[in-house]
RNA sequence: GGGCCUAUGGUCUAGUGGUUAUGACGUCUGCCUUACACGCAGAAGGCCGGGAGUUCGAACCUCCCUGGGCCCACCA
């Protein structure tokens, strides 16, 4: 032991060499999960980090830290946990980082080079990540990580839409879309951006049926107007109040629309009456979906006019056609006014041309028939906090069908093909990868319909929704592993952030649900958000996000998952704070030279609970206590509670208290040996309960304070102990005792005196059993 | 703009009908007391965002307002 406290001799105080140096033993242990143990088995569903951030934001680093810690006491607890980790790697995001790293474009690009790229770019990107989850001891199964783009994910993917397609889950319908006409193809939201144009605002009127009356509409897409389905107004508005439900004759077209009173259009603007036309933009989309409004396209996807917009419009393109109609307003006289504004347009920002919004043909997963359904699953999950429930309630009595297919390229297929005769969609059987934009259909395809057997293949992708909404079935071997899925499914817990409810909570519930007719997880637990210093959402595009890697090699990884598990209830935002991490890097230290001081004892062998002194029963009825709070916090899924309570026991009670009333005696100055066995007994017990209780929490230091004190066996693999009864009334003693050590202390502050120096002062008659400990601390002589 | 969440000493945070309202960081004062100056001891600092209501009683329940956050949508 002599040769392992030389550690303590040379440090003074925690830091991350210390850390790096533990870093191998806490990074050796494995964590592969055994589903034939004995042990109760806890499952988690942690969300597969997305690959292509660079720097991966300190607040997901935070959240993960946390999931960690619940991960870690839940073995501590005793349970044989299924702490799987993956890799999000589909989608727009890695596309449009080869595209910036490679310096090209996707659509110029050959798709299997451009997947090839993704690829790669995604490896590299990834290793970064597994780096940055190993440096604060992540101790998910490393052994078997999951890709979301690898062949046997996709597999699931695929497979599972083909179940749902069977069941009749899967329906066509179109869906407005950004179309870029110039580029011919449908673009991401992620690729719009917005400019500022000069555009003319043109101010018209349109008749009302049955009255010589008119209103003034305003429009920077005129062009449109054989597609307006609707005027509104708002109901605030005075001007148009007579107006209300009557019907107006649109110019030109001579075709009846309604005029709705509707709070989105504002009485400032222009004239204060919109017109609402399929598709001028995305607030059209809303509120023609919102109001039920007919769709009347005019626009084809070559950006030219169609049929629907009347002969004099029809083959002109877009901008030809504001022209031209324009000018067949004014010659009819209906043009009152036309102002020049600058109007902020959404573009292609790589043709820089405007994008138009075209209704596309695309998949849905159904989900309209089962909204109720949903809101009792959802009723019936237990969530952590129970109040971010509402997000997810309120979303599904609004949702609606979810679109599913997406034209890209770095995402899984869609696994059909169509028959060149009649259109008609071939789907192939699942427990296959397809990938039908270079693949032929399985050999023996024949088309239900009219028996063809010349096929085209779907070209497009899933929403990445898609795939990690199947997560849960993936790392429970839904398709693979029936005795391993019927074991771990459903999960015990799903943990993600607050901002994904909608998304990856909801969809996964969804999908869960159709094929498994349950919940995938008992229970979910929902973080808040990483905010910067100033109280805002760390984002890339904002340029505030915090790199982990910094903070971790300048106060620590313990420092960092401290700081993160005792910073906010989960649930609740948190706030980066360079001063409470440093904070969490001062109690590590606290912890350490605590452990530093009681090393210096020595052990000693188990003693009767009878010899123990008073001030020793007091202190081990606290870490009952202790215990009892903290093993409940655990159990709660909430670490802050453990992180919290051990740093005010260490800080305000065992430190300042217990251990300078037992310090003398555990010296032995004017103790018996037998007092001295107490109290050094008494303080390795507090202490490697300490160690035990805050474990999951900060790995490293427990780690190497457990391997020079106690342990052969990593603390990691130790249990948390059950707490034992303890005694309220020495509680309540104690806590009169500490009244009392702070009383000789503003005594002697008072009356100028060092700490050291004598005092003479009455023991209160309740804490006489202190005496001979109190009258050592103090030094007070009668 | 819509929905939801939230508001506690300078900063962050616990508390959720009756407590002298918790703790941390910071500040101030005095101390290197054989573990720690990343420390010890002491102190100052809060009309619990504003207004109205429910109640014998509200930081805690209800409503309105204001600020902040998240998600969605973004100006005809």
């Amino acid at each position: 032991m002599a040769e392992d406290s030389k550690i303590f001799e040379e440090n003074k105080n925690w830091d991350r060499r210390l850390e790096k140096e533990a870093e191998k033993k806490v990074n050796s242990l494995k964590w592969t999960f055994s589903p034939s143990s004995e042990k109760k088995i806890f499952s988690i569903d942690t969300p597969p980090p997305y690959t292509s951030g660079r720097p991966w934001h300190l607040g997901a680093a935070a959240q993960y830290s946390k999931i960690d810690a619940i991960a870690r006491s839940q073995r501590m607890l005793g349970k044989e946990v299924l702490f799987p980790v993956g890799m999000d790697r589909n989608g727009i995001p890695v596309e449009r980082y080869a595209e910036k790293k490679y310096d090209i474009k996707m659509r110029d690009t050959p798709r299997d080079k451009f997947i090839d790229l993704c690829r790669e770019s995604l490896d590299e990107l990834e290793k970064e990540m597994f780096e940055i989850l190993r440096s604060f001891a992540y101790s998910a199964d490393f052994e078997n990580v999951y890709r979301t783009d690898s062949v046997e994910y996709r597999t699931l993917t695929q497979s599972t839409f083909i179940e749902m397609w069977k069941k009749g889950k899967i329906i066509r319908g179109t869906r407005p879309s950004n179309y870029c006409i110039d580029c011919g193809t449908t673009i991401a939201d992620a690729e719009i951006e917005y400019k500022e144009m000069d555009t003319n605002l043109v101010y018209f009127y349109f008749n009302i049926k049955g009255s010589d009356k008119k209103i003034l509409v305003a429009s920077t897409r005129p062009e449109l107007l054989g597609a307006c389905s609707a005027i509104l107004v708002n109901p605030e508005d005075e001007r148009f109040r007579d107006l209300i439900n009557k019907t107006a004759i649109t110019p030109i077209y001579n075709k009846e629309v309604k005029i709705i009173a509707h709070s989105y259009a504002k009485a400032e603007f222009g004239s204060g009456a919109v017109m609402i036309c399929s598709y001028g933009d995305y607030n059209d989309v809303m509120i023609i979906k919102e109001l039920k409004l007919p769709e009347n396209i005019i626009i084809d996807t070559n950006g030219r006019m169609n049929e629907n917009a009347g002969e004099k419009l029809k083959g002109l393109k877009v901008k030809e056609a504001r022209k031209e109609i324009i000018s067949m307003l004014q010659e009819a006289g209906y043009v009152e006014k036309i102002e020049n504004i600058q109007h902020r347009t959404p573009m292609c920002e790589r043709s820089k041309t405007p994008i138009e919004i075209i209704p596309l043909d695309e998949y849905y997963l159904k989900v309209t028939d089962i909204k109720d359904k949903l809101e009792e699953l959802a009723n019936e999950l237990t969530m952590i906090p129970e109040q971010h429930k509402q997000i997810l309630i309120n979303w599904l009595k609004v949702s609606t069908d979810w679109p599913i297919s997406r034209r890209r390229y770095y995402g899984t297929e869609i696994p059909l093909w169509y028959c060149t005769k009649c259109n008609e969609p071939y789907i192939p059987e699942e427990g296959r990868y397809y990938q039908p934009w270079k693949e032929k259909p399985p050999q023996n395809a024949v088309c239900t319909k009219c028996g063809g057997r010349e096929f085209i293949g779907d070209d497009r992708t899933f929403d990445t929704w898609m795939d990690s909404s199947v997560s849960a079935l993936y790392v429970t071997k839904y398709l693979s592993d029936k005795d391993f899925y019927e074991k771990t499914y459903p999960l015990s817990l799903r943990t993600q952030g607050i901002d994904i409810i909608r998304t990856w909570l909801n969809y996964s519930i969804l999908r869960c649900y159709l094929l498994t007719d349950k919940l995938p997880w008992e229970k979910a637990w929902i973080d808040g958000m990483g905010l910067d210093e100033h109280g805002e959402k760390m984002s890339k595009s904002k340029g505030n996000g915090i790199d982990p890697t910094i903070v971790i090699d300048k106060y620590g990884a313990d420092a960092f998952r401290f700081w993160a598990a005792s910073e906010a209830l989960p649930g609740s935002n948190f706030l980066f704070s360079e001063s409470r991490m440093q904070g969490s890097a001062k109690f590590l230290t606290k912890l350490w030279n605590v452990a530093r001081l009681i090393n210096q004892f020595g052990k000693s062998e188990d003693i009767n609970e009878a010899e123990l002194n008073e001030s020793d029963k007091w202190i081990i009825a606290y870490t009952e206590k202790l215990t009892e709070e903290c093993r409940k916090g655990y159990e709660g899924l909430n670490p802050f509670i453990p992180a919290n309570k051990i740093r005010e026991f260490v800080w305000n009670v065992f430190a300042p208290h217990y251990i300078e009333l037992v310090k003398a005696r555990a010296y032995g100055e004017n103790f018996s040996e037998n007092e001295k066995k107490a109290a050094i007994y008494t303080l390795n017990y507090v202490l490697n309960r300490i160690l035990l209780l805050i474990a999951p929490v900060t790995p490293f230091i427990t780690q190497t304070l457990w391997d020079v004190l106690y342990g052969k066996e990593s603390i990691h693999y130790q249990r948390i102990p059950e707490s034992k009864k303890y005694d309220d009334a020495i509680l309540l003693l104690g806590d009169k005792l500490m009244e009392f050590n702070s009383k000789i202390w503003n005594s002697k502050k008072e009356k100028k005196l060092s700490l050291r120096d004598e005092i003479k002062i009455e023991i209160p008659q309740d804490l006489k059993p202190f005496e001979k400990d109190l009258k050592s601390m103090h030094n007070i002589i009668n």
